[in-house]
DNA sequence: TGACTATATAAGCATATGCTTATATAGTGA
DNA sequence: TCACTATATAAGCATATGCTTATATAGTCA
């Protein structure tokens, strides 16, 4: 019936559990096309940097995001070669786009760039 | 890009964490292709009555499942006309089929038939 | 080196969650 | 009506979750 690879529903659970919380969601859909690293997740959401610490250390535990030390920061993006990845992509793909957060960021000046 | 309806990522937020069950999320993923009884879960998930009662709760109340009395029973099925029914929709057909469990019941004469 | 920035981690705490047991409600059938 | 079955609900409890504050780690730059 279906050609799409299935997931072991034990699995699919765990990842919507994670997805099940509006920061980590919203956090994974601007990850989807922006990499992001924690200071500018703190002034999206508004939130302690701790928590924002925690909230990608649930991510990146089960690998759904990776890290890559530029200088200062550490950028996070989705991890593409996730095995779950063509669930995510689904899922993410029905949410709409954060676009606007990113471009206040930029607008206040507090998008990181580091070339 | 998209020609999807997009959900409001808060509301799927909060659907996701109901699916952050695996109880519920193989629930639903059963109830897509059959309706089921209290009885029947509690016979599937090896489970107490009251916890598959207040799990179907948690799904009825925010109207992703419906029920309808027949004599005895009171048939749980999927709300085909929920907002976010697509939405559901796609992440239940990443899961595998459930059948085995149906098959199961019928094979211990468990599955209710009430017709 | 020392001050600064970015991030991670630990401990604590209030609230949420998912079960349990006990009990209530509602239909069936003798 | 009464015993029975199916389901719902309430209260209690152990554990999980998501924050907080305090502190540690690591890189930058003067």
């Amino acid at each position: 019936m279906n050609t799409e690879v299935t997931i072991d529903i034990h699995r699919a659970s765990q990842l919507l559990k994670l997805f099940g919380d509006p920061t980590r969601l919203t956090m994974m859909k601007l990850l989807k096309s922006h990499e992001c690293c924690v200071c500018e997740f703190v002034e999206i959401f508004k939130m302690s940097q701790p928590a924002i610490s925690q909230h990608l250390r649930k991510l990146r535990d089960i690998k759904l995001v990776k890290e890559e030390r530029r200088g200062q920061w550490i950028f996070f993006s989705i991890n593409e070669n996730h095995e779950d990845y063509p669930f995510v992509k689904s899922i993410l793909e029905h949410l709409p786009e954060q676009t606007d957060s990113i471009t206040e960021l930029k607008t206040q000046g507090l998008r990181v760039c580091c070339e």
